[in-house]
DNA sequence: GATAGTTATCGTCATAACGACGACAAAGGA
DNA sequence: TCCTTTGTCGTCGTTATGACGATAACTATC
């Protein structure tokens, strides 16, 4: 390490990612099965080494369009920084955690992109206490849950869930968003009314859609206000 | 790095410190004079590297201890990371950036650990917008400009504010912290309503003070509740 | 010791927002 | 045709909010 004091340890930089979707109307989480050892055959979350000239945000882009071959479309922001000396057995790996958000049933994991580094690819469902049903490698587990926590709080503020629509979409699949990650089911006519009264929040598209099934629901995009005041409360925790 | 591939490029890791706290009812922000190139003489966010077998939250911890002298009684959070490849010219160097929230008028710079590696300290105010009036070294503005951001939407959903205080305070010292983090003046009474009103977010200790001046106020502690709902929402900007 | 200044605390009132619903509209499927 | 599903508009009582008046209790000052 030129210029830097002798004492500096030097690290490896790695850029995991919490990748969030909605299957079936409940919140999953895109994995993939390690192919090499340490923890060889667990669920990992997807990542990689920070190439040289790279920054974490400018790595996580990339693993995020190698893995799901989305490129835009999707919401990606730096989620926290995971340094515990002993948190990979090979040596210092700091990881630097993002959160990506994808639209409902894209990015298949069938879709793979070929030629990478990951054997299988999978959606995991979330559990209410923000894990998966079978353990992952690392901390990882500590990652998701860290990931989870944050996408449930910033749709009590922001327009993050509309991340996980169409570019167009009904006032009823917003909702299912909130209802899928917050694990709670909102009242649909309060829901809309909240919504639709927030200025700046969506803007009308004009046309209606039957997709979902009913009576022809509006289609919306999102408005140019990207915070949410009065926010929309998260129902308290009946336990 | 064995074990790991031979791509993997090393960095040096750095923990880095916005220390926000109030002296005489304003933000201000603790600063370190480089004593060193680059930036020589530049004012700059306390920090250094993170060492051998430590993470980078405890060799945060260990700087605020060296800089300031306190180790409890501080909130400590981790902010963010930043990696931009050129955002230190002695080469790859990792910033992991945190947020301490220190007592007003706790900890003045004049009382800095001898020995330690920074020759000048200072508390510099912060303005409006999250900056110094003196430019800072690397990317240490924007640094701080997250962690001001951090703190100030913290203080709307959290119970925050009372690590701005003494270990009891008085709601007029707390709605200071308000008024001084957010840059507004809000209103005594509605103020004191809402805390009062919030059912574990303060705990009456049951005696008063007269510290203020004025009328003799009750003191309290922080209460059991760490998030606030509904929020005390921040007055929107008049610009 | 009266008085002015400061801070704390309680109360009022109109308005806004919320939670829990009722009601009806407009589609598809049985 | 009827039933189910989803969307949308309203109603009503409760709660929270913002703006402000009024009073209480201390300190400093004349």
């Amino acid at each position: 390490m030129p210029g830097l004091p002798d004492a500096v340890v030097p690290v490896a930089l790695a850029a995991d990612l919490v990748v969030l979707t909605l299957v079936d109307g409940s919140l999953h989480v895109l994995a993939v099965r390690r192919a090499e050892a340490p923890f060889i055959g667990r669920w990992a979350l997807p990542g990689g080494f920070v190439r040289e000239g790279e920054s974490a945000q400018r790595a996580a882009e990339r693993e995020l369009a190698e893995e799901t071959g989305l490129g835009s479309r999707v919401h990606l922001e730096q989620l926290a920084s995971y340094s515990d000396p002993a948190r990979d057995p090979r040596g210092r790996v700091v990881s630097v955690a993002h959160l990506a958000l994808v639209p409902a049933d894209d990015a298949p994991p069938e879709a793979m992109r070929a030629g990478g580094d990951a054997a299988e690819v999978a959606w995991l469902p979330v559990t209410d206490d923000g894990s998966t049903a079978e353990p992952l490698a690392f901390d990882h587990a500590r990652i998701l849950r860290d990931g989870v926590e944050r996408a449930r709080a910033k749709l009590e503020y922001s327009a993050l869930a509309a991340a996980f629509c169409e570019e167009e979409f009904t006032v009823g699949e917003l909702r299912r968003v909130y209802d899928a990650v917050w694990g709670v089911r909102l009242d649909a006519r309060n829901f809309h009314r909240k919504v639709t009264g927030a200025r700046g929040f969506l803007d009308p598209v004009g046309t209606t859609t039957t997709r979902d099934g009913g009576r022809p629901a509006a289609l919306f995009r999102r408005g140019p206000a990207s915070t949410l005041n009065p926010p929309i409360t998260r129902p308290p925790e009946p336990d």
